[in-house]
DNA sequence: TAAACCATATGACATTTGTCATATTTGCTA
DNA sequence: TAGCAAATATGACAAATGTCATATGGTTTA
């Protein structure tokens, strides 16, 4: 991890309209004091699971990947998400440590404001308030239908699921390069490794999908999503 | 479902501190203004999913259950609530619809205030915000962790989890009658009724816990919390 | 009160998923 | 660049879970 000078750069940010834009020129700036800009390369932990929260962070470019590990080591992945998904709201506020460890999955900028900046905003500006409430609203909306979307299927619906997940939602595009391994893969999706990588075969000899690596191409999109619709 | 005239309760009520605590006379009188009282009976429909969300809602007593239906008519249950856990606040001030139902387990009570008056409160008192972003994110983290801990177990670890999760969270006490049929039990951990059942049966047969019916009685606590720590 | 329906229960068998072994490839580091 | 560790891959078999059939008891409703 480094620390960038590159502050300037905020007021480009497009978080500065969708999260901040209610703000005076004043309570920005007492954000902007409070932040600090760290760059995470692929594999770095940003946060550990039971430190404490002292920080409200945001993406502004990159990926993560939101975990938890078990009593036996095994991590069990919760959620991937990318700008615009803050995830650090999720145990924000509650004045305890982090139930959950984030990892930067590619080169990540996260932004890091000291928490006491952000609740004195909450408490000057009450447009802040219920911007912050509608943000943290959409985000436990999200992982919470991602996990249930995930439990009511089998392990071909579930593969499926994330394939188009990672196409629609953090590609958009039908070609990508798998920003997780297959190990982890499946520890999204609570199956094994072996079985995870059998069935990107099986999709693969099916016509599919094609694989070189990690560069995933669905071939056929409609019958991968009627494969993850029937589970 | 039928409204309740007791708005004297409310000056006894338990949120009147834990959540209303910040409020001064004026708002709390504002808020009151806005609220009805609700009792629905066991199986009663409190929230459909896709309804609009114009009111915050909280239990003051009762057990409920939130759940999910797929297109195939199956129902999946996210979580069984009691007061304290405000479980409207997940999809409210996300402007949208509900992403979930919720129905009554038992005699239940419902306290409605209309939303634009949460809202007004949240603007006028800026402690008040904290705690409603304070609380929801007890909840939201509450269910992730409740997810999680189901999604990488096996079907006894799943059982023994939620066996658990009763006498020690809702019931306080090693006997309680099931508020679920085994369906629903099945539902909670996604799992067949039947694989449900016969787990129950074994868990019976091995003495850790006895049944009439639905009445439950844990014998043996101690192996049933290892069965539900090793998975 | 009888009939219909649903919840509980269990067996037999099919399907899905996990485990263990092994091989090859990839990527990192000394 | 060689060597090592991890990732990818696949087979054989074991274990877990689902499906279908059937039975019984309880509860609701006509």
């Amino acid at each position: 991890m480094r620390i960038s000078n590159d502050i300037e750069s905020c007021k480009a940010c497009i978080y500065r309209q969708l999260l901040f834009g209610d703000l005076t020129e004043n309570e920005y700036e007492l954000i902007n004091e409070a932040r600090t800009e760290r760059i995470y390369r692929r594999g770095e932990i940003i946060v550990k699971e039971n430190d404490p929260i002292d920080s409200f962070l945001y993406l502004r470019k990159g990926l993560i990947k939101l975990y938890k590990t078990d009593e036996h080591g095994k991590d069990h992945l919760i959620s991937i998400n990318k700008p615009g998904d803050f995830v650090s709201l999720l145990s924000i506020f509650s004045n305890q440590n982090s139930h959950y460890s984030i990892a930067a999955l590619e080169e990540t900028l996260v932004c890091d404001v000291q928490l006491d900046a952000i609740k004195q905003a909450i408490c000057s500006n009450n447009k802040f308030a219920l911007r912050i409430l509608n943000r943290m609203s959409h985000i436990s909306d999200g992982v919470i239908v991602n996990r249930f979307e995930i439990a009511r299927k089998q392990i071909k619906g579930r593969v499926a699921y994330i394939l188009v997940f990672l196409a629609d939602h953090i590609y958009k595009n039908h070609e990508y390069r798998m920003p997780i391994t297959r190990r982890e893969l499946g520890e999204l999706i609570s199956m094994t490794t072996e079985n995870t990588i059998r069935t990107l075969s099986e999709f693969r000899k099916d016509g599919i999908i094609e694989m070189d690596g990690r560069i995933i191409t669905i071939l056929d999109y409609k019958r991968l999503a009627n494969i993850f619709k029937t589970g």
